[in-house]
RNA sequence: GGUAUCGUGGCCGAGUGGCUAGGCAGAGCUCUGCAAAAGCUCCUACAGCAGUUCGAAUCUGCUCGAUACCUCCA
């Protein structure tokens, strides 16, 4: 089916590559996971998605793929200084509750949301708290190598001694001199001895709810030192893919990675996958900027900047229209056109099992396969197989209405890859309502009616009747085999 | 201030030296009791300026603008 072969954007390298697994058929994929002290917002939710795409289709390729999302669920500091509170201690000191009801509270939030958007859950999904003695081990590997140093009970990596052997900067492209010149003055804290150091292990003053012993006393870990702990856990020394936001690069990925040469004297992946930004009127949406969406405001409509709600599945189609390396903006219109480009999908995809087969095809499926996976091929690029995936539309319409023929295998060939890809790879589903057997029902015996009315030349209760319904909510067609509805939002 | 990235038709958004991206919106036609849907046709753009080239939206330089990172962030 596929003349291409897979190529992925390689930020490590800057540059799409050739996607060659170190022990094919197996993947190993790490995607950095959300830190669970407040509610998922959309923008969260573009990057899972982006990598739910991903493991699909590398999935749908053949390979056995094990894919790693972790969560935050302990030791992500409010400032990079190294001091002041961990976020689910503020929260939790904030809602009067345990830190780790925190942490239940929008785990379970971000799952849910997940579902909503069609994602598959990870293979694995283990969390910062569960590998308090995996973090304390490499730190202390870290110490041994002698790229992290201790000071008053907490542990600290030492990036200038680490850069003069290996490149800190390797991943984000940065200069270090000027990473060390521009670092704003450390605020009154001398416990680093260098601007850039980052901590792998925080002393914890005694009111601390999260704190665990270690060699340097009671403490919790840095932010960065999970992930590398646990990447090397369950993915190995040296794997595959590790992904996440492009936030992360200048800071979380580049210390990670330095981490893990630091311990192991390898880097953790081959193969470094970034996902740009969900912006809104042009501005990255995050929560610090305070015009991020939640979900369900977006799917209930409810917030000042949306006129309406839209479905889930809209809103994952809308985020497939653009490139995952590209930012993408979120506006009314641009939601909108998605609703009615994805029910267009859709309803093509419903028309398929009862298109009329004949001797001879005028439809190339092979041609419309290869488009189709050649675009997936190059890094992904789910606005360019949507395209193709619209020419199969067109074709599936005009077969409909027969002005196009396609033979049984041609049509079975059809039906295969728009159900593979649609389904499969797009993650994207039909949204049905609930009884949609008995909706079905109703309708048949109201169309009855209306038959009825209309062989009548009853003109006026038949459009009574199709506009009532439509005020209601179903759209209603008159075909030539009879007439079919769909339901409005 | 430093460092990147980007600037595509009414909107969203691919493309990256020559060949129609696509979706939505708009116009016309076909079908239809009227609609709706669908099909066909039309709308053919690449911030500005200069350069390289037979040829540039695509390469180079400059200008302007936007965004991101350098501080928590997917």
């Amino acid at each position: 089916m596929t003349s291409s072969s897979l190529s992925i954007y390689n930020t490590l390298t800057r540059q799409t590559e050739v996607f060659k697994p170190i022990h094919a058929p197996f993947v190993g994929m790490y995607v950095c996971g959300p830190t669970v002290y407040s509610n998922a917002h959309l923008g969260n939710a573009r990057t899972f998605v982006s990598f739910d795409i991903i493991y699909r289709y590398l999935t749908h390729l053949g390979y056995k793929v094990r894919y790693v999302r972790n969560i935050t669920d302990a030791g992500h500091l409010e400032g990079d200084q190294d001091e002041g509170d961990d976020k689910f201690a503020k929260k939790a000191r904030l809602e009067q509750v345990d830190p780790m009801e925190i942490v239940q509270r929008y785990t379970l939030d971000f799952h849910k949301v997940l579902q909503q958007f069609n994602t598959l859950p990870p293979s694995i999904e283990p969390t910062a708290t569960g590998h308090i003695i995996e973090q304390i081990e490499m730190t202390k590997k870290i110490l041994a190598n002698g790229y992290a140093y201790e000071s008053n009970g907490s542990v600290y990596f030492d990036v200038e001694k680490f850069a003069k052997e290996y490149s800190y900067t390797i991943l984000s492209n940065r200069n270090l001199e000027e990473l060390l010149n521009n670092t704003r003055e450390l605020s009154g804290q001398d416990e680093k001895r260098g601007r850039l150091d980052f901590a792998l292990w925080i002393k914890a003053k005694p009111e601390h709810l999260m704190q665990w012993p270690s060699p340097w006393g009671m403490g919790f870990p840095g932010w960065h030192i999970e992930c590398s702990a646990m990447s090397s856990k369950y993915l190995g020394e040296e794997f595959d893919i590790h992904g996440g936001g492009m936030d992360l690069v200048p800071t979380h990925h580049t210390n990670e990675i330095a981490q893990n040469i630091a311990c192991h004297h390898k880097s953790p992946a081959r193969v470094w996958i970034h996902t740009n930004m969900l912006t809104v009127n042009g501005q990255k949406m995050s929560k610090s900027l305070g015009n991020s969406f939640l979900p369900h405001e977006l799917f209930s409509g409810n917030h000042k900047l949306l006129d309406k709600g839209y479905s889930p599945m809209t809103v994952r189609f809308f985020m497939l229209q653009a490139h995952y390396r590209s930012t993408l903006d979120f506006s009314n219109e641009a939601l909108q056109a998605a609703e009615k480009g994805f029910t267009r999908l859709m309803n093509a995809m419903r028309l398929i099992p009862d298109l009329k087969v004949s001797a001879k095809s005028s439809v190339n499926c092979a041609e419309l396969g290869k488009n189709m996976y050649d675009a997936m091929n190059d890094d992904f690029n789910t606005p360019v197989a949507l395209a193709h995936l619209f020419e199969a539309v067109r074709i599936i319409n005009s077969l409909n209405d027969g002005k196009e023929s396609i033979t049984v295998a041609d049509k079975e060939e059809l039906s295969k890859l728009m159900n593979e890809m649609v389904y499969g790879v797009l993650g994207l589903a039909e949204e049905k309502a609930a009884n949609t057997d008995k909706i079905d029902g109703l309708m048949q015996m109201i169309f009855e009616v209306r038959s009825t009315a209309k062989a009548n030349k009853d003109f006026k209760t038949s459009d009574h009747i199709r506009d009532e319904l439509k005020r209601i909510g179903f759209e209603i067609k008159d075909g030539k085999d009879g007439t079919s509805y769909t339901i409005i939002n």
